[in-house]
DNA sequence: CTATACACTAACTTTTGGTAAGTACATACA
DNA sequence: TGTATGTACTTACCAAAAGTTAGTGTATAG
């Protein structure tokens, strides 16, 4: 009797525009690079401007360098992050945000301004149980 | 939380209002919860209406029990998610979001939406590679 | 002539995520 | 009467991901 969660039927079609709900749908896999921990937090620092990667690296607390790497690099693949290698040496490469890139970053930080901000809603919230 | 004290650029003050590039800080984990894989398909779900455990398990497509369970555990610590549980036999437990939840999923819907609907823009960014 | 900076990568360890099975009780069906 | 199913979980186990440490080659600073 329900009726089907969304208007779309078969598989491919619902794999044309995304469906998070649906198992193989490849959406699931850019939200897990985009909402990953240092993926959120290289979004965030790129969108105030290019960084160098040893840059990235002091602005986000607690990195370690493997991550940053894999983060970035992800972000590259999927098309959110520009990546510049200056072949000089020592080495020196700039990160910065695809115009895609800005546009989910815009979405992202919404999401961190509100955690952010209400952070001791939040704690406070814990705090009663 | 504490009483304002003198405005100095303190880790306890930062600390009041979150700062995600800070490595202590607790909004980190909570952009873990909610930006979980789960985490968010979760509230993606409540966003519709409460739902029973096993109603969830059906909707999101390959979660698994323990996945589930452990998720809306933590965002209900997190006071994102409500549970009621019906002390009858077999077990009746009602999920919902609390006014605080309805909020994040708000800005995780936006964010998920332009997932889904660029998701056609991703796909191609990484065959250009 | 050590030390550091740069942007990584590789080997290894720890933590997390995912799978399969078990729990207690009830209803449906054969 | 016995088997199967549904409910909402938990536990034990294993694979995958994350995190840690060390190394690379060159160049500038002290």
């Amino acid at each position: 009797m329900n009726p089907p969660s969304n208007s779309q039927n078969t598989l491919t079609e619902r794999l044309e525009k995304g469906d998070l709900f649906a198992q193989p749908c490849p959406s699931r896999g850019i939200l897990k690079h985009v909402c990953s921990q240092w993926g959120v937090l290289c979004l965030m620092s790129l969108r105030q401007g290019t960084h160098r990667f040893s840059e990235l690296r002091r602005k986000i607390g607690g990195v370690s360098e493997k991550m940053l790497a894999q983060s970035l690099q992800t972000l590259a693949e999927d098309g959110f992050v520009l990546r510049v290698s200056h072949p000089v040496v020592p080495p020196f490469v700039e990160y910065s945000l695809t115009p895609m890139g800005e546009e989910v970053a815009e979405h992202v930080a919404t999401l961190t301004d509100w955690i952010e901000v209400n952070l001791p809603r939040v704690l406070n919230a814990r705090d009663r149980l």
